[in-house]
RNA sequence: CGGGACGUAGCCUAGGGGCUAAGGCGUCUGCUUUGGGAGCAGAAGAUCGGAGGUUCAAAUCCUCUCGUCCCGACCA
């Protein structure tokens, strides 16, 4: 009896452990369990829930609301570049996924397929879409005949769903929220154009907007999207070092202008297929900004997408209360008047110090605390949420002092972030030192950490699938501006080079 | 889909055949408090994930099932 119970503690010891450190900080240190700390951010910032349909999550409010923010700025990137939204059906024929044999093959495995209706077989199968290329061309051949329907540029938000095995919150589920850009062209050079400018917006607004940085790219054969003729990807790094597809382009070529005989008439009154490109980026991109810039306090939020960009806690005593809150009201007007999104917490069941706590865990860029003594010296005390600096501030000028802080934010939460993927990335000459740098059993160094190696390819998909097979690393992207003079040998198998490549572990 | 761990109140856990399922956090009420997760007193809150079975007796044992997490396989 002694012996079980001692070996069932000994198996519990770890779990329980982290559970008691959960219960005192609720955050799990992402030194423990990287994962863990991620669900448990997701979970206590109520971004959101586990649902109870399998694979799939519950966006809370606060989770949609910065889903809305990175919504908004892309929606307005996409009608300034000339897209216009519209919107298809979630249900496809089946038979519209076939008419794309790459493109059939590469998402049959996940697809959610429909075989009654009104309490009736349905005489064809209808699938859930995982994506829209089938059903969007099908119509685009009714309303393309000449160079003059051309281009033509529509963008959708919409739900797709692909059947996950292992889901993760935000970054993997069954269903999840997305924009797809699908395009016409008379060309394939403006079709070619069309996707890196769409790439190039993506790259600015998670820069930017996001502050993540990221390498913009060529997919791999092996990597690119089920149909297309190629795929560009902006690929970032997260805390742990692994990679993460942040977004998509692809240019389609003339791939689903054949398979659902899209010609149009051209300038010279002959019949020619058009150009295609689709793109899109999902509420993966909130999983990004989790992973990239949270801390073991919690979320952290670049200010830009933050529900609100400050928040004012009052500190008073019964008998200082009404003058505090009366100061602190005022600090609120000058902030809203500025234009910032902030909140004031006048909770009054709750201390300062819990509420300290819980702003940093929901990743409010600024705090502002207010209370007697400030209120004796027109001040107030300004706490960023990046890196916990406090500074005094006069109260007269509260609100261009946060509103500079915040822009300072912005910034330095990108250059940290790329500060810390430059660090992380080192250049590997050869098979050994891939090996090395992604710790490959019998290979591997005491301190071998993984991030991005950047190495010369040969091109071959056999090249990827041995370094997968041995490290789990795959071919993230050819990095659009390191292609030039390319001279040496794959680091792989020690043929002649044609690419520059980046390897890593992905989500 | 394989291997492992887990499922007991809103949350975290205790209890591993036997009387009314125990505690902490949170919630509610009142008082007192408030510059980094406050205190006291009281209250509410659980068909122990679900279904079957074994037993005089099941949260506890067995079978199945559902779900979550981790590790693999698969995969944008």
């Amino acid at each position: 009896m002694p012996i079980p119970k001692l070996a069932q503690g000994f198996e519990k010891a770890g779990s329980i452990a982290r559970q008691r450190y959960k219960m005192a900080e609720k955050i799990t240190p992402r030194e423990t369990d990287y994962s863990q700390w991620y669900i448990d951010i997701v979970l206590n910032a109520k971004l959101a829930d586990y649902s109870p349909v399998k694979g799939s999550m519950v966006i809370r409010p606060r989770g949609y609301a910065i889903w809305e923010r990175i919504r908004d700025e892309f929606d307005r990137r996409f009608k300034e570049t000339g897209h216009s939204n519209a919107y298809f059906p979630l249900l496809i024929p089946m038979s519209f996924l076939q008419k794309e044999a790459e493109h059939v093959e590469g998402f049959a495995p996940e697809l959610a397929v429909v075989t009654h209706g009104g309490g009736e077989e349905l005489e064809e199968p209808y699938c859930i879409r995982p994506t829209s290329e089938t059903i969007i061309w099908s119509m685009y051949k009714n309303w393309i005949q000449s160079w003059r329907d051309l281009p033509l540029l529509i963008n959708q938000w919409a739900n797709v769903l692909r059947w996950e095995k292992r889901t993760r919150l935000f970054l993997r589920t069954s269903e999840f929220l997305w924009q797809e850009g699908h395009t016409a062209h008379e060309t394939e050079a403006e079709a070619v154009e069309e996707t890196l400018k769409m790439l190039e917006v993506y790259r600015d607004v998670v820069e930017r907007y996001l502050c993540i940085p990221v390498i913009p790219g060529v997919k791999s054969e092996t990597e690119k999207f089920a149909g297309a003729v190629r795929t560009y990807t902006i690929e970032a790094m997260v805390q742990d070092k692994k990679a993460l597809q942040a977004g998509t382009s692809h240019f389609l070529g003339q791939n689903f202008a054949k398979a659902f005989d899209v010609k149009y008439q051209t300038r010279e009154g002959t019949l020619d297929y058009v150009w295609a490109t689709s793109w899109g980026v999902s509420t993966r991109l909130v999983g990004a900004v989790i992973m990239t810039h949270s801390d073991d306090k919690g979320l952290v939020l670049p200010p830009a997408i933050a529900p609100e960009e400050v928040v004012i806690v009052p500190i008073y005593k019964n008998e200082s209360k009404a003058a505090v809150m009366e100061y602190a009201g005022k600090i609120f007007s000058q902030l809203k008047d500025l234009g910032l999104r902030v909140v004031l917490d006048d909770d009054d069941s709750s201390s300062p110090g819990w509420k300290f706590a819980e702003w940093e865990m929901r990743g409010t860029p600024v705090r502002l605390e207010i209370g007697p003594r400030d209120m004796q010296n027109g001040k107030a005390v300004m706490v960023r949420r990046d890196n916990g600096e406090k500074t005094v501030i006069d109260a007269a000028q509260a609100g261009e002092k946060v509103k500079e802080t915040l822009a300072f934010i912005q910034t330095s939460l990108y250059e940290k972030a790329k500060a810390f993927r430059m660090a992380n990335t080192k250049p590997v000459a050869n098979r050994e030192e891939l090996l090395a740098f992604f710790g490959a059993e019998g290979m591997g160094t005491a301190d071998a950490q993984g991030g991005f190696a950047e190495a010369l390819w040969c091109g071959s998909a056999e090249c990827e699938a041995e370094l997968k097979a041995q490290t789990k690393a795959t071919l993230r992207c050819m990095p659009l501006d390191r292609q030039e003079n390319i001279s040496g040998t794959c680091a792989l198998c020690g043929a002649p080079a044609k690419h520059r490549a980046i390897f890593a572990r992905n989500y």
